[in-house]
DNA sequence: CGCACCTTTGAAGGCCGTCAATCAAAGTGG
DNA sequence: CCACTTTGATTGACGGCCTTCAAAGGTGCG
């Protein structure tokens, strides 16, 4: 499953990882010594499009995204298939598995983007995630973010409009982005093609993009080539909030 | 907020509690004793339509429902409101609360019909979880099949048509029930009003109607005065996942 | 019996989907 | 460096699922 994909030895100590505070795995303040880094098993590659995890199949890897965009999704028999949520750097894939050994992953993971990914058995990040207190409430609360995400997903899908729901979603990648510095003056980075856009929303793609244009000729948003730029925070988000 | 509850001593004793195996909060098989038994400050009746939670405010009780039903909804600044899930007779109705101290509710709850809820204060609950490895696991078990309705609810919402979204809930109700003992040959109490069948499914009530009478119409379901007859669950599963 | 609350039904319209064609951008190989 | 291909964005026409508005019909309860 994983042939594909290129490993290489860690290009930085964990201990001065770029993503910093921003993921889970840093080490701690004190003087605990860099666990991870002796357990990673490098740093993985993967080209965009790439399955990273197969929705059924037993977890065993704890998996943080070093670079790039993936989406977490289930697929219907039919081919249908509905995105869960998008991935950002710093991101751990399925924080939920390292509660429950022999996890089966209740959705597919694919990359968007050409990633890196930090890969360290799932065992080794149980046992961390056990050392400390601290460190297992984190983890908690990554659950809780991904639930509360969740929640305001359904309320977008099940009571929103395509505005409202395109809208929500940009303003809270922005969000995201923003509480990693990922973004800057309402302008960042966006791989997302609008087919997934339109699987994220629950809309069609053409659909996705006539809503785009309603918001670019709004002049609430300017989107181009990758790059996402908010012009009217205020409005868009009251926007979000009605439609 | 709760001036327009009952509270009563309790009825049975935990021990004899009639949901047996199927609430959280069941005694230990060993010879521990009974001490939810000695926290509980009693079964409390509350009327249908009365504000169990309200969104955002901090939580400090755990409820168990122990007859009637419930749903957890949050609610639009303009009076849209979407329900998350239903909470039917042994289910407790915030189970993360347990994981985080003031923890702030991020839904809503209702009582649909007349409910009786046997309340702890929360640190209780908290302190008897921490107590036993395996009642943590239970929490967190709990915790992972909400979300996992949560994933279905979005797939439904994000994918289907309005007669896969209403045969998804039928079933998961059956099936939610029957694992309880509360349906026996495809029939069971159904007292959720089209009104709340269409906020559960991102729909309006008027074509909740017209859904489930197509459903009739095709002999899948006998649904009047509360009771929901299930006639042909293989079709109906086979319509769920289809449509 | 009369009132309150649902459910049911009809008619009209709008949001979004479907199908299809065109266009733009980014490779790819010669 | 330029045909050629591929992939994704954009636009138009049309249709359908679902909404909205309104009214009528049931059901339970005081």
């Amino acid at each position: 499953m994983f042939d594909e994909s290129i490993t290489v030895r860690p290009p930085v100590e964990c201990t001065a990882c770029r993503l910093g505070r921003h993921v889970i795995c840093r080490p701690n303040g004190n003087a605990e010594p860099d666990e991870i880094n002796v357990r990673r098993q490098g740093i993985t590659m993967f080209d965009p499009g790439k399955l990273l995890a197969r929705q059924g199949e037993t977890v065993t890897q704890s998996m943080t995204l070093y670079s790039g965009w993936a989406y977490r999704f289930r697929q219907l028999a039919d081919g249908r298939r509905q995105i869960l949520s998008f991935a950002v750097p710093g991101d751990l894939l399925m924080p939920e598995s390292a509660f429950f050994p022999d996890y089966a992953a209740p959705y597919s993971i694919k990359s968007l983007t050409r990633v890196s990914i930090c890969i360290i058995p799932l065992k080794d990040m149980m046992a961390l995630m056990h050392r400390s207190p601290e460190r297992e409430h984190q983890f908690k609360s990554l659950i809780a973010h991904e639930a509360a995400v969740m929640r305001r997903l359904i309320v977008d899908l099940g009571k929103r409009s395509a505005l409202g729901r395109v809208s929500q979603l940009i303003l809270e990648l922005y969000h995201r982005l923003a509480s990693k510095q990922l973004s800057a003056k309402g302008q960042f980075h966006f791989p997302v093609r609008q087919e997934q856009l339109a699987d994220a929303v629950g809309l069609t793609p053409v659909y996705v993009n006539r809503t785009l244009d309603r918001l670019r000729q709004k002049n609430l948003i300017a989107f181009d080539r990758q790059r996402m730029t908010i012009l009217d925070v205020e409005e868009l988000h009251a926007i979000a909030e009605e439609e």
